[in-house]
DNA sequence: CATCATGCGGAGCAACAGTTCCGCTTGTCA
DNA sequence: TGACAAGCGGAACTGTTGCTCCGCATGATG
């Protein structure tokens, strides 16, 4: 049996309610907010997600999607340092954005669950490779360091009306990350 | 009239019970906590303190008056650059040692409560000033700006086992930080 | 249109944390 | 040592949040 039509919408419906809503909350939204915003009972959520740790992964799974094309593009770039600093530099406006996804990326156990996001990490892997193969990114970094210098765009604002300091600090760190090359 | 003596003893031991507690467990330590911590009920910490809130900037306070030695450490350094560094990397590890004392220092109206945290953010200041006039330090940068960096050291690790990662995030900070100087 | 299982809404439950309140204890002082 | 008020402990209150349950609505099917 197919399942039902509303079933399929309502389903659709709690996922991206729950992403405006961690997007703007972050990660201790209640859930009750994300039932408001879907338009839709608690029931609802529970029969699609069997608690808020799973719908949290769901959203962070979503977005990773999307991000996989970052990780193309930056290993299609002629310059190995460009294709890693704009990789970085879009994953640090996605934390800086959502403050939900460094919240959720740190549940480890469950994020085993989310296939996009663990191909999201294997990819830049592979990016910050080619960098450091090519001379032009600091040795001693993988993947797995990339979230934990990302902390520095997620982090709120401590100077209110000031909320794009963080492009300033992904430059700081683009800079601390960068080796000449072998050409100079 | 004097306070009792026994009062006295039990703010000190509520005090150091929730340095402890929030260190080990972050802002969000239950004050349940702090109270067996201290061996004290909850309304021996309540008639010290007005709320947790209060307790959290009181703990933020005593680290910062600490940490002031720092400060003048660093404005002796005949090193304009090296003073800045030397305060920057035990900040970080003031920081990583005890979250709590991020999440408070976010709280922004109740810090101005904090007198020697205001001095410790003033004489970061100075330190900051005296590096960037000797053209050592990157421009655009001030102390409001040194919590945010430093959330890459209290962020925690991403990969178990591997705590003492966030020096090498410090040391990344270092080094993008840094410029080269009139001297070269 | 009739049937009925799938799916829905949202009140209610349990756990938890911040805070208050009050009867009892204990330090202080003569 | 006696009297008293300052101070104490911790049960209880309140508000919040994750989650469950069940009577009712509704889409699918013939």
């Amino acid at each position: 049996m197919a399942p039902r039509a509303d079933a399929v919408r309502n389903r659709e419906r709690v996922l991206a309610a729950a992403r405006a809503a961690f997007a703007d909350l972050g990660g201790d939204a209640p859930m009750e907010e994300v039932a408001r915003r879907a338009e839709v009972g608690m029931g609802t959520i529970y029969r699609h997600f069997p608690d808020k740790e799973a719908l949290l992964v769901a959203v962070l799974d979503q977005r990773s999607q999307v991000s996989l094309a970052w990780v193309d593009e930056a290993l299609e770039h002629p310059d190995p340092w460009e294709g890693f600093a704009l990789l970085f530099g879009r994953l640090a406006q996605e934390f800086a954005e959502d403050r939900s996804l460094v919240e959720v990326a740190r549940l480890r156990r469950r994020t085993d669950e989310a296939e996009s996001y663990r191909q999201l990490v294997a990819g830049t892997q592979r990016v910050i490779d080619r960098a450091q193969r090519a001379g032009v990114l600091r040795l001693g970094i993988d993947a797995d360091d990339v979230p934990a210098l990302l902390a520095v765009a997620w982090e709120p604002p401590w100077v209110e009306d000031e909320q794009e300091r963080w492009s300033t600090y992904v430059e700081v760190l683009l800079d601390g990350l960068r080796r000449p090359g072998p050409g100079g």
